[in-house]
DNA sequence: ATAATTGCAAATGCTTTGCTTGTGA
DNA sequence: TCACAAGCAAAGCATTTGCAATTAT
């Protein structure tokens, strides 16, 4: 779980640089999804010459090595989280912003069954709920 | 179904310019699923001095009134339909680019299930499938 | 050694906005 | 008439990129 980022760039043979490593870092700690400046600013908190520039151009390094995914929720600015975990969707609280991840084979099924249905195979999908919290 | 939306537009007390009725009137013939920019060109034919500042406004005010509806899928840039029909989600050939509409029942009770279950009134949700066609 | 990476600032692409002129109800 | 809308160009915002300097392997 710790700084597995780290391992995998190296199976990936992505060059560890001092950057790379603080951003996997940063990312493998995080428990939420930042966006880019808040990464960036997280990064460099430990190391204040980072740009905003190498950021972006890691983030997508390590989206196309499949090391974190990207998210564009609606009304917000992308945002990121390590993709080590098995699949799930997202909820979104629509007052806070908070993200809950979720996990649904009924859903999952059915979509797949609907790709099929229309002649097509499911490559990638998209589930995103948005709502506001009950009170008790 | 013709043109509907000049209808809202009144019922709403949207003032009706000419370049509002222009693009009402595309949007209302539009069979897809047109960006910005395709529909400031479709609207040019019929009137080549309507500037893409006024689509952009356009477009903003009748997705407000629920005339419109905004989706940005994956990759893409932002895309509008007719709000009309019932509510219904996509399927995207991630070859072509088409765009198949679909309902799924079961798919929207699972849904406002889940949101439940997480303590959240679901207020709105995002389903893309994005596929490729099965050849026979 | 040297190909890849960084930082910076400039460029990009989509969208919004300020301002002046034009116009629908 | 007159509040609202359109057109234009400039600004905004997130993201990307060219280039010279730096660095990992």
């Amino acid at each position: 779980m710790n700084n597995s980022i780290e391992i995998k760039c190296q199976k990936q043979g992505v060059r560890l640089t001092d950057q790379r490593k603080l951003i996997a870092k940063v990312m493998s700690e995080s428990e939420d999804h930042p966006d880019v400046d808040e990464l960036h600013k997280r990064v460099n908190k430990l190391d204040s010459k980072i740009s905003i520039a190498t950021v972006y151009r890691t983030v997508k390094l390590f989206e196309e090595a499949g090391i974190l995914s990207k998210h564009d929720f609606k009304g917000t600015k992308a945002r990121y989280e390590q993709a080590t975990h098995e699949h799930h969707d997202h909820l979104i609280d629509i007052n806070t912003g908070e993200i809950i991840e979720f996990v649904n084979e009924d859903i999952e099924k059915l979509q797949k069954k609907v790709s099929e249905k229309l002649g097509y195979k499911l490559v990638d999908h998209r589930l995103e709920l948005y709502g506001s919290k009950i009170k008790k």
